[in-house]
DNA sequence: TTGTACGCGTTATCAG
DNA sequence: CTGATAACGCGTACAA
């Protein structure tokens, strides 16, 4: 009757118990008669008994939540890993704890900090640029899966997409389509997630005896602005403009798309890292490298709960599968 | 030395004090020397003294997190708005936990209860459609926001937008540039959001003195794919076709705007509610009912904190403003 | 100004 | 199979 505030204790004096035997009921110890068992059970209904996770975490010295620590959770891609991370948390019955770097080294550390600091059980960390040396220090040892991208100075799991790979394919599908001036937009290489797409391109024109033309190549671009300007001025290079272009991320696509179509230069073939919405009602329909954030999700929360059943296990870098979602755009024009 | 695993009374011990006296420190407490103050924050810092959060909300029976509960966390409309209630959250050094109910009622009731099993001091919900007196009947009486829409059955603070305003904004703007066969392409009216918007939408057109044909309305598009079918179903109607639309949620938008691009019909004029992606870079560009999510979570993360601190306020209803971003689509065609 | 002792709700150790 | 009792790490009456 008491609404809520019924603890372990009512329940084991409802049903004349030990509080020893009420607990173990609560947590499906076998070594309880199963006639004291349904007794107990009959109580904590009646009395509506709800286990305090509080106190039952503060005895297990760990909390039964997953801290997730992302660049921006407003961001499509990460929002998508958000989403595909607590799909997986709540099947293992953990809450997830979220928080955003904004990619400043010092907003990481303050979150992390926050979260060990909470016991959370298991860290899936997207890491800020940088050295992260200082993660090895972290007090109890919590498990921890890196997500998207390594982290310099750290040993630990990590979940992402072969970037230098999928960079290559996306090259190879424009190289395949007539293309040999294929212009490059990217975020700064100090992202090392950025760094492998560079290479990736970088790596297909030369296997396929191309020189890599420095001109086209447009890697100081953080946001879609920058991108969009980037754009225009590869565009605007007389008798050496790109036929072609990637985007290597999906904020840049964000800035290259609008500054394509604002110009009319729609017949400049596009692949972008990273599906978005709205890519295929576009006209021409832009080419993506689909860099699914559920997969990257979903597999990082897996490792981690393998990480968590056995923190012994050696750490590995695991790659996410892409595909080529080929839109229309990508042709030659004749 | 003892990395992590240090205790507030080893804190006391090396700074020889009592742990009364170590825990006041930790807790600003203003009756403690200055001089022994210095002592024991200097301990701390040499042992690397961190505070289990979990003892520390078991003690104070409620924990330095808020609850988030929304639709979808990967829909561009949520992840904006648990964006920035993660953002005012920090501010007030909270951590959030987050959860979607994916539309699912039981998995609401589900995920709620996990929340205020772990006490969470306050939460923020999206409630799905249905009632909700359930809520009512919460254990511990945590103080909670509703978003964006109200539940039956629960007296709850809400912070919105005033849907029907914003709706009638829409229609009013496509009725100024002269249409009169307004189509309207929305969720089920079993959203009471959706509810509203339709309702503003009658009452626009209805104060303008015309007539609203039932066989322009389609409240039944909960997705993309049935939102785009509708849009041709419209389109179709010889002679009855509507010349302009009015895209009741962002979903909606997502399909009615391919739709509209795959039968070349952009003469159709069109407003949709909630921004996104690349809306600007389509031709037209979509005017949009600009329904900010951040503004949202702001005003209710600042509602739930003033709440916090005085449980006894009366409860309120907040709307957030919302704009008309006009970008081109709402002419009528000579 | 500082210290002692108890309790928050659970689980684990040991007996019986 | 079951039951007293001691922790987990911290905050707080109450006393000194």
């Amino acid at each position: 009757m008491a609404d809520g505030k019924s603890i372990l204790r009512d329940v084991a004096v409802a049903a004349g118990v030990s509080l020893r035997t009420a607990s173990r009921v609560l947590n499906d110890d076998p070594k309880v008669a199963s006639e004291t068992r349904t007794r107990v059970q009959q109580a904590m209904r009646e009395l509506r008994y709800t286990p305090d996770s509080m106190a039952r975490s503060l005895r297990a010295g760990t909390d039964a939540t997953i801290g997730l620590v992302v660049e921006s959770v407003a961001d499509p891609f990460f929002s998508e890993l958000v989403e595909a991370v607590e799909r997986a948390a709540s099947a293992e019955r953990k809450s997830v704890l979220v928080a955003s770097t904004h990619r400043d080294p010092e907003r990481e550390r303050a979150v992390v900090a926050q979260m060990l600091q909470r016991r959370v059980s298991g860290l899936l960390l997207v890491p800020t640029a940088g050295d992260h040396a200082w993660l090895e220090t972290r007090s109890p040892r919590t498990p921890m899966v890196l997500v998207d991208r390594a982290a310099p100075g750290v040993d630990a799991d990590l979940v992402a997409i072969d970037d230098a790979a999928a960079a290559r394919g996306a090259v190879e599908h424009l190289l395949a389509h007539g293309h040999r001036r294929i212009g490059y937009v990217g975020d700064h290489p100090d992202v090392p997630t950025s760094a492998a797409r560079l290479a990736g391109y970088r790596d297909a024109l030369t296997a396929h005896g191309l020189d890599v033309d420095e001109l086209l190549v447009r890697a100081d671009c953080p946001d879609p602005v920058t991108a969009g300007q980037a754009t225009r001025d590869l565009l605007s290079r007389n008798g050496s403009a790109p036929t072609a272009l990637l985007s290597a991320a999906t904020r840049c696509s964000l800035g290259v798309v609008p500054a394509l179509h604002a110009t009319g230069r729609t017949d400049v073939a596009l692949v972008g890292f990273g599906d978005f919405a709205m890519a295929d009602a576009l006209q021409p329909g832009v080419t993506v490298v689909d860099h699914s954030a559920a997969a990257v999700g979903l597999a990082a929360a897996e490792r981690l709960t393998e990480r968590l059943a056995d923190p012994g296990l050696p750490t590995t870098t695991t790659h996410v599968p892409v595909r080529l979602l080929q839109r229309g755009s990508g042709e030659l024009p004749a």
